[in-house]
DNA sequence: GTCAATTCACATGAAAGAGACCACGGTCTAGTG
DNA sequence: CTAGACCGTGGTCTCTTTCATGTGAATTGACGA
């Protein structure tokens, strides 16, 4: 059997794979040039520049939807001024915080937490008050003459959990400290989201605003050629996949890492075959597989809670015959309070169930639109959001976690 | 027939509580010289 | 005498509950033509 499994081994390694070099498809990969981003490179820059004078850049917040280069850009164009600041020997430091990372900087405290640990220092990840924190960090930063660009990204995330009290806090900085500067550089998935925040702190973190417009099939086809360049080994390409890969991506808002994804997830599809091409089927398995594994993780990191929601939700469907039929609130939530009898799961109020299906429909598990039914009353019309080839699956991760049979 | 008021069944907001974590400082205990 | 174990306190964070308020259109009922 070893002998085998070393078989296989030595014949994978032997096997002329499509891949050059793989990293370039991973999405933690920051390409040397950026294609069609000139004009939002320039921009930043102007903006800026002025830190290279050691005045205060102003804030600045950039909008976009996911994949349309933000990050990179961003991180871009701060590696090379900050490259300048160097060969100057000018004390500018960046600090890049992503929001979004669940445990790392999703409250006030942790971002604080966070950018402290940025600076080398450390905090305990809980246990002391907020505004202590906040003192340590001023003394940390002040404590030399320095310019900070801080680089929230996903700032929408934070402010959602947070609330805008955080950003009004960050942008007072600048009048408690004496000897350094601190620029605040927003990056945001949400287009909407300025509209909600506190006018004062919309003023002034939004000094200066620039929004990216998502990629077109073009230029993603651009990417996507230079990307695949480097990645995979010439020739193994055929015809149209990556034509094809654009043309997907752009149906989907113009995502470029979604696209590169799944180039790579086809590259791996046909390496598994052995296969040293990569043709359009590799590419249309991958999108399904990519589709299936992303479904098939949210529901298997979701808590009991939710996925006895969602449970409730399908057997509720089961019971009208069809799948595809539509349930609403209230029946959902009576056939919940069953199978929590039935498990002996503490049973949660409508108002918490009613939040929780919201949440499952801003995962995409679900399709919840409120409705009135006028007299009837009004409630969510839900459906389910999950391929029907993947129903037997997700009911048995949940049977599973639910210990149901 | 028309129009405003009513009503239904939740949606949505706000505030507050419970319980899990964690750090810190003080006290107790056991081991060491 | 000292290091480590063990509390109690005070803080944050997340998930919930409770209480209140909001909402959109079918229905109702008064009113006038």
């Amino acid at each position: 059997m070893s002998e085998n499994l070393s078989k296989f081994f030595e014949a994978f390694v032997d096997s002329s794979s499509v891949f050059k070099n793989k990293r370039v498809l991973q999405s933690d990969y920051s390409p040397d040039s950026l294609q069609h981003r000139d004009e939002q490179i320039g921009q930043i820059a102007r903006i800026m520049a002025p830190s290279l004078r050691m005045e205060k850049p102003s804030n600045l917040f950039i909008y976009g939807k996911t994949g349309t280069g933000k990050t990179v850009t961003v991180k871009h164009t701060l590696t090379e001024l900050l490259g300048v600041a160097k060969s100057r020997g000018l004390p500018i430091v960046t600090i890049y915080v992503n929001c979004k990372l669940k445990r790392v900087a999703d409250t006030e405290y942790r971002l604080i937490a966070n950018l402290i640990s940025e600076l080398g220092s450390d905090v305990p990840s809980t246990g002391l008050p907020t505004d202590e924190v906040y003192k340590i960090f001023y003394s940390l930063v002040d404590k030399k003459k320095l310019l900070f660009i801080v680089v929230l990204d996903e700032i929408d995330h934070l402010v959602r959990k947070a609330g805008d009290d955080v950003l009004y806090n960050l942008t007072r900085i600048n009048s408690e400290l004496k000897n350094s500067i601190v620029s605040i550089l927003g990056i945001s998935n949400d287009l909407m989201f300025v509209d909600n925040i506190d006018p004062r702190v919309k003023s002034s973190l939004g000094e200066e605003e620039l929004v990216f417009s998502p990629y077109d099939a073009k230029q993603l086809k651009d990417i996507l050629f230079e990307r695949s360049k480097i990645a995979f080994i010439d020739g193994s390409l055929q015809q149209g996949v990556v034509e094809k890969c654009a043309a997907i991506a752009a149906r989907e808002h113009g995502d470029a890492r979604r696209a590169i994804d799944l180039l790579r997830v086809a590259g791996e599809l046909a390496e598994r075959e052995m296969a040293n091409t990569i043709n359009i089927e590799h590419l249309d398995h991958a999108l399904s597989t990519l589709e299936r594994d992303r479904i098939l993780d949210i529901i298997k990191t979701q808590p009991v809670q939710f996925q006895t929601t969602l449970y409730s939700i399908f057997l509720a469907l089961r019971n009208q015959e069809k799948l595809d039929a539509s349930i609403f609130t209230g029946s959902v939530y009576s056939i919940y309070q069953d199978v929590c009898k039935q498990t002996g799961l503490r049973a949660l109020t409508l108002r918490r169930v009613s939040d929780i299906i919201a949440e499952l429909n801003t995962l995409g598990i679900i399709n919840a639109n409120v409705i009135s039914k006028g007299r009837g009353g009004r409630m969510r019309e839900i459906r389910l959001g999950i391929p029907e080839s993947l129903h037997d699956k997700t009911l048995n991760i949940i049977k599973s976690t639910l210990e149901l049979n």
